[in-house]
DNA sequence: TCCTTCGATTGATGGATGTCGATGGGTCGA
DNA sequence: TCGACCCATCGACATCCATCAATCGAAGGA
Protein backbone atom coordinates (compact mmCIF):
# COMPACT_ATOMS: atom_id res chain seq x y z
CA UNK A 1 0.00 0.00 0.00
CA UNK A 2 1.40 3.02 -1.02
CA UNK A 3 1.48 6.56 -0.42
CA UNK A 4 -0.44 7.79 -3.79
CA UNK A 5 -2.96 5.03 -3.75
CA UNK A 6 -4.03 5.52 -0.03
CA UNK A 7 -4.46 8.84 -1.18
CA UNK A 8 -6.48 8.28 -4.42
CA UNK A 9 -9.02 6.29 -2.50
CA UNK A 10 -8.72 8.19 0.30
CA UNK A 11 -9.80 11.45 -1.85
CA UNK A 12 -12.63 9.06 -3.80
CA UNK A 13 -14.75 9.14 -0.41
CA UNK A 14 -16.82 11.55 0.65
CA UNK A 15 -17.31 13.22 4.13
CA UNK A 16 -20.98 12.55 5.27
CA UNK A 17 -23.07 14.90 3.96
CA UNK A 18 -25.59 15.12 6.44
CA UNK A 19 -24.39 15.27 9.99
CA UNK A 20 -26.63 15.80 12.84
CA UNK A 21 -26.00 16.78 15.89
CA UNK A 22 -25.99 13.88 18.36
CA UNK A 23 -26.28 11.72 15.73
CA UNK A 24 -23.13 9.48 14.43
CA UNK A 25 -21.58 7.31 12.54
CA UNK A 26 -20.30 3.15 12.62
CA UNK A 27 -17.03 2.77 13.07
CA UNK A 28 -15.12 0.15 11.07
CA UNK A 29 -14.71 -3.31 13.34
CA UNK A 30 -11.57 -3.59 15.44
CA UNK A 31 -10.61 -6.69 17.36
CA UNK A 32 -10.62 -6.02 20.92
CA UNK A 33 -8.27 -8.42 21.78
CA UNK A 34 -5.94 -7.86 19.04
CA UNK A 35 -5.52 -4.40 20.30
CA UNK A 36 -4.37 -5.32 23.79
CA UNK A 37 -1.78 -8.35 22.55
CA UNK A 38 -0.49 -5.75 19.84
CA UNK A 39 -0.01 -2.98 22.33
CA UNK A 40 1.59 -5.34 24.66
CA UNK A 41 3.91 -5.71 21.74
CA UNK A 42 3.99 -2.29 21.52
CA UNK A 43 5.00 -1.54 25.21
CA UNK A 44 7.52 -4.06 24.95
CA UNK A 45 9.39 -2.61 22.06
CA UNK A 46 8.32 1.37 23.51
CA UNK A 47 11.83 1.78 25.29
CA UNK A 48 15.35 3.07 23.43
CA UNK A 49 17.82 0.90 25.43
CA UNK A 50 14.87 -2.62 24.92
CA UNK A 51 14.93 -1.69 20.85
CA UNK A 52 18.88 -1.55 20.86
CA UNK A 53 18.85 -4.70 23.09
CA UNK A 54 16.66 -6.08 20.22
CA UNK A 55 18.49 -4.82 17.33
CA UNK A 56 21.86 -5.92 18.24
CA UNK A 57 20.26 -9.38 19.07
CA UNK A 58 18.62 -9.30 15.66
CA UNK A 59 22.05 -7.88 13.82
CA UNK A 60 24.18 -10.69 15.74
CA UNK A 61 22.07 -13.25 14.43
CA UNK A 62 23.86 -15.30 17.39
CA UNK A 63 23.21 -15.47 21.58
CA UNK A 64 24.99 -12.23 23.52
CA UNK A 65 26.20 -12.43 27.38
CA UNK A 66 24.12 -9.94 28.72
CA UNK A 67 27.48 -8.61 30.30
CA UNK A 68 28.11 -7.40 27.19
CA UNK A 69 25.03 -5.23 27.67
CA UNK A 70 26.22 -4.38 30.75
CA UNK A 71 29.37 -3.17 29.85
CA UNK A 72 28.29 -1.53 26.95
CA UNK A 73 25.86 0.67 27.56
CA UNK A 74 25.70 3.11 29.78
CA UNK A 75 23.12 1.84 32.27
CA UNK A 76 22.99 0.15 35.72
CA UNK A 77 23.77 -3.83 36.05
CA UNK A 78 20.50 -4.06 37.94
CA UNK A 79 18.20 -2.04 34.80
CA UNK A 80 19.91 -4.11 32.30
CA UNK A 81 18.42 -7.06 34.14
CA UNK A 82 14.90 -5.43 33.87
CA UNK A 83 14.82 -4.46 30.41
CA UNK A 84 16.29 -8.03 29.49
CA UNK A 85 13.17 -9.40 31.76
CA UNK A 86 10.89 -7.66 30.44
CA UNK A 87 11.70 -8.62 26.48
CA UNK A 88 11.80 -12.31 27.90
CA UNK A 89 8.28 -11.72 29.37
CA UNK A 90 6.69 -10.45 26.24
CA UNK A 91 8.34 -13.30 24.62
CA UNK A 92 10.84 -11.64 22.33
CA UNK A 93 14.09 -13.57 23.99
CA UNK A 94 14.68 -16.43 26.01
CA UNK A 95 18.03 -17.29 28.19
CA UNK A 96 20.80 -19.38 28.21
CA UNK A 97 23.08 -19.78 31.42
CA UNK A 98 26.59 -21.35 30.84
CA UNK A 99 28.58 -21.22 33.60
CA UNK A 100 28.74 -17.58 35.33
CA UNK A 101 27.46 -16.12 32.29
CA UNK A 102 23.78 -15.63 30.88
CA UNK A 103 22.96 -15.94 26.93
CA UNK A 104 20.39 -14.15 25.15
CA UNK A 105 19.06 -14.47 21.61
CA UNK A 106 16.29 -13.81 20.24
CA UNK A 107 13.08 -16.55 20.61
CA UNK A 108 13.41 -19.67 18.14
CA UNK A 109 9.44 -19.72 17.82
CA UNK A 110 9.05 -16.62 17.27
CA UNK A 111 5.47 -15.90 15.52
CA UNK A 112 6.25 -15.02 11.80
CA UNK A 113 4.52 -12.00 11.65
CA UNK A 114 5.98 -10.66 14.97
CA UNK A 115 9.59 -11.66 12.82
CA UNK A 116 8.43 -9.59 10.03
CA UNK A 117 8.08 -7.10 12.17
CA UNK A 118 11.15 -6.82 13.55
CA UNK A 119 12.58 -7.11 10.12
CA UNK A 120 10.50 -3.69 9.14
CA UNK A 121 11.46 -2.03 12.16
CA UNK A 122 15.17 -2.76 12.33
CA UNK A 123 15.80 -2.66 8.57
CA UNK A 124 14.41 0.63 7.90
CA UNK B 1 13.94 -14.11 6.79
CA UNK B 2 11.96 -16.90 8.05
CA UNK B 3 11.93 -18.95 11.00
CA UNK B 4 14.41 -22.00 9.65
CA UNK B 5 16.43 -19.48 8.12
CA UNK B 6 17.03 -17.66 11.14
CA UNK B 7 17.93 -20.70 13.13
CA UNK B 8 20.38 -22.33 10.81
CA UNK B 9 22.16 -19.56 11.11
CA UNK B 10 22.68 -18.81 15.07
CA UNK B 11 23.36 -22.78 15.15
CA UNK B 12 26.47 -21.94 13.34
CA UNK B 13 27.65 -19.04 15.46
CA UNK B 14 29.65 -20.40 18.43
CA UNK B 15 29.84 -18.87 22.00
CA UNK B 16 32.72 -17.04 22.93
CA UNK B 17 34.73 -20.06 23.85
CA UNK B 18 37.14 -18.24 26.64
CA UNK B 19 34.95 -16.31 28.42
CA UNK B 20 37.17 -14.24 31.03
CA UNK B 21 35.85 -12.83 33.96
CA UNK B 22 35.77 -8.91 33.87
CA UNK B 23 36.34 -9.60 30.12
CA UNK B 24 33.81 -8.47 27.67
CA UNK B 25 32.82 -8.83 23.92
CA UNK B 26 31.30 -5.91 21.75
CA UNK B 27 27.77 -5.67 20.41
CA UNK B 28 26.70 -4.62 17.12
CA UNK B 29 26.57 -0.90 16.01
CA UNK B 30 23.14 -0.06 16.86
CA UNK B 31 22.27 4.04 16.14
CA UNK B 32 20.64 5.69 19.34
CA UNK B 33 18.94 8.27 16.74
CA UNK B 34 17.35 5.25 15.42
CA UNK B 35 16.49 3.72 18.92
CA UNK B 36 15.32 7.01 20.17
CA UNK B 37 12.96 7.47 17.37
CA UNK B 38 11.33 4.13 16.63
CA UNK B 39 10.34 4.10 20.60
CA UNK B 40 8.75 7.41 20.16
CA UNK B 41 6.74 5.34 17.55
CA UNK B 42 6.39 2.60 19.23
CA UNK B 43 5.26 4.54 22.70
CA UNK B 44 2.69 6.20 19.74
CA UNK B 45 0.82 2.89 19.63
CA UNK B 46 1.90 1.46 22.66
CA UNK B 47 -2.05 1.67 23.67
CA UNK B 48 -5.24 -0.15 23.03
CA UNK B 49 -7.24 2.66 22.44
CA UNK B 50 -4.91 4.51 19.97
CA UNK B 51 -4.07 1.70 17.99
CA UNK B 52 -7.46 0.87 17.72
CA UNK B 53 -7.85 4.59 16.48
CA UNK B 54 -5.44 3.60 14.08
CA UNK B 55 -6.60 0.59 12.95
CA UNK B 56 -10.22 2.52 12.38
CA UNK B 57 -8.73 4.99 10.19
CA UNK B 58 -6.07 2.48 8.48
CA UNK B 59 -9.61 0.06 7.68
CA UNK B 60 -11.81 3.39 6.54
CA UNK B 61 -9.42 4.40 4.27
CA UNK B 62 -11.38 7.81 4.86
CA UNK B 63 -11.69 10.69 7.27
CA UNK B 64 -13.45 9.85 10.42
CA UNK B 65 -15.13 12.69 12.64
CA UNK B 66 -13.97 12.45 16.03
CA UNK B 67 -17.35 12.16 17.70
CA UNK B 68 -17.83 8.93 15.87
CA UNK B 69 -14.90 8.00 18.61
CA UNK B 70 -16.49 9.60 21.37
CA UNK B 71 -19.70 7.61 21.04
CA UNK B 72 -18.16 4.26 19.86
CA UNK B 73 -15.17 3.65 22.42
CA UNK B 74 -16.00 3.30 26.15
CA UNK B 75 -14.08 6.39 27.43
CA UNK B 76 -14.94 10.08 28.29
CA UNK B 77 -14.65 12.72 25.59
CA UNK B 78 -11.34 14.23 26.94
CA UNK B 79 -9.64 11.11 27.01
CA UNK B 80 -10.42 10.12 23.40
CA UNK B 81 -9.08 13.23 22.42
CA UNK B 82 -5.87 13.12 24.46
CA UNK B 83 -5.37 10.14 22.95
CA UNK B 84 -5.87 11.31 19.06
CA UNK B 85 -3.80 14.66 19.97
CA UNK B 86 -1.04 11.76 20.66
CA UNK B 87 -1.72 10.18 17.50
CA UNK B 88 -0.94 13.37 15.73
CA UNK B 89 1.89 14.79 18.01
CA UNK B 90 3.89 11.64 16.76
CA UNK B 91 3.28 12.37 13.38
CA UNK B 92 0.80 9.77 12.57
CA UNK B 93 -2.78 11.60 11.95
CA UNK B 94 -3.93 14.89 10.58
CA UNK B 95 -7.08 16.77 11.12
CA UNK B 96 -9.44 19.51 9.20
CA UNK B 97 -12.62 20.94 10.91
CA UNK B 98 -15.65 20.83 8.83
CA UNK B 99 -18.15 23.40 10.85
CA UNK B 100 -18.64 21.76 14.58
CA UNK B 101 -16.90 18.91 13.46
CA UNK B 102 -13.21 17.02 13.30
CA UNK B 103 -12.63 14.62 11.19
CA UNK B 104 -9.13 12.69 11.49
CA UNK B 105 -7.70 10.80 8.96
CA UNK B 106 -3.48 9.44 8.29
CA UNK B 107 -1.37 11.46 7.30
CA UNK B 108 -1.16 11.55 3.40
CA UNK B 109 2.77 12.07 3.49
CA UNK B 110 3.35 9.11 6.19
CA UNK B 111 6.62 7.80 5.30
CA UNK B 112 6.68 5.00 3.91
CA UNK B 113 8.62 2.16 5.94
CA UNK B 114 5.82 3.76 8.84
CA UNK B 115 2.69 2.51 6.44
CA UNK B 116 4.42 -0.49 5.59
CA UNK B 117 4.66 -1.13 9.67
CA UNK B 118 0.87 -0.15 9.96
CA UNK B 119 0.38 -2.40 7.06
CA UNK B 120 1.95 -5.57 9.49
CA UNK B 121 1.18 -4.27 11.99
CA UNK B 122 -3.03 -4.20 10.90
CA UNK B 123 -2.71 -7.32 8.57
CA UNK B 124 -1.98 -9.38 11.27
C1' DT C 1 36.43 -23.69 52.34
C1' DC C 2 36.57 -18.79 51.34
C1' DC C 3 36.27 -15.03 48.19
C1' DT C 4 35.23 -12.96 43.87
C1' DT C 5 32.27 -12.30 40.01
C1' DC C 6 27.83 -12.70 37.44
C1' DG C 7 23.08 -11.89 37.15
C1' DA C 8 18.40 -11.61 39.29
C1' DT C 9 15.52 -9.57 42.83
C1' DT C 10 13.97 -6.13 46.10
C1' DG C 11 12.89 -1.52 47.69
C1' DA C 12 12.74 3.21 46.91
C1' DT C 13 12.13 7.33 44.11
C1' DG C 14 11.14 10.65 40.54
C1' DG C 15 8.87 11.21 36.26
C1' DA C 16 5.63 9.80 32.65
C1' DT C 17 0.93 8.35 31.54
C1' DG C 18 -4.14 7.20 31.35
C1' DT C 19 -8.30 8.83 33.06
C1' DC C 20 -11.96 12.00 34.29
C1' DG C 21 -14.54 16.38 35.77
C1' DA C 22 -14.62 21.12 34.93
C1' DT C 23 -13.91 24.80 31.89
C1' DG C 24 -13.43 27.53 27.69
C1' DG C 25 -13.49 28.67 22.77
C1' DG C 26 -15.87 27.92 18.45
C1' DT C 27 -20.04 26.99 15.56
C1' DC C 28 -24.69 26.91 14.36
C1' DG C 29 -29.73 26.79 14.87
C1' DA C 30 -33.61 29.15 17.01
C1' DT D 1 -28.61 37.18 20.97
C1' DC D 2 -28.91 33.05 23.33
C1' DG D 3 -28.62 28.32 24.12
C1' DA D 4 -26.96 23.81 22.68
C1' DC D 5 -23.45 21.08 21.01
C1' DC D 6 -18.52 19.85 19.52
C1' DC D 7 -13.89 19.58 20.77
C1' DA D 8 -9.52 21.01 23.12
C1' DT D 9 -7.34 22.24 27.34
C1' DC D 10 -6.55 22.35 32.30
C1' DG D 11 -6.15 20.44 36.92
C1' DA D 12 -6.11 16.56 39.69
C1' DC D 13 -5.32 11.89 40.76
C1' DA D 14 -3.88 7.09 40.61
C1' DT D 15 -1.04 4.04 38.36
C1' DC D 16 2.76 2.57 35.75
C1' DC D 17 7.61 2.75 34.59
C1' DA D 18 12.71 3.58 34.26
C1' DT D 19 16.37 3.89 37.21
C1' DC D 20 19.65 2.89 40.88
C1' DA D 21 21.68 1.12 45.45
C1' DA D 22 21.60 -2.77 48.19
C1' DT D 23 21.19 -7.55 48.58
C1' DC D 24 21.06 -12.45 47.43
C1' DG D 25 21.86 -16.93 45.19
C1' DA D 26 24.81 -19.36 42.01
C1' DA D 27 29.21 -20.63 39.96
C1' DG D 28 33.98 -21.09 39.87
C1' DG D 29 38.85 -20.08 41.06
C1' DA D 30 42.40 -19.96 44.77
Amino acid sequence: MDGLRYDFLVALKELPVIRQRGACCELPEVDARWADRTSDLMKALADPTRLTMMASLWKAQAPICICDFTAGMDLSQPTISHHMAKLKEAGLVESDKHGIWVYYRLRADLPADTRRLLAQLIAS
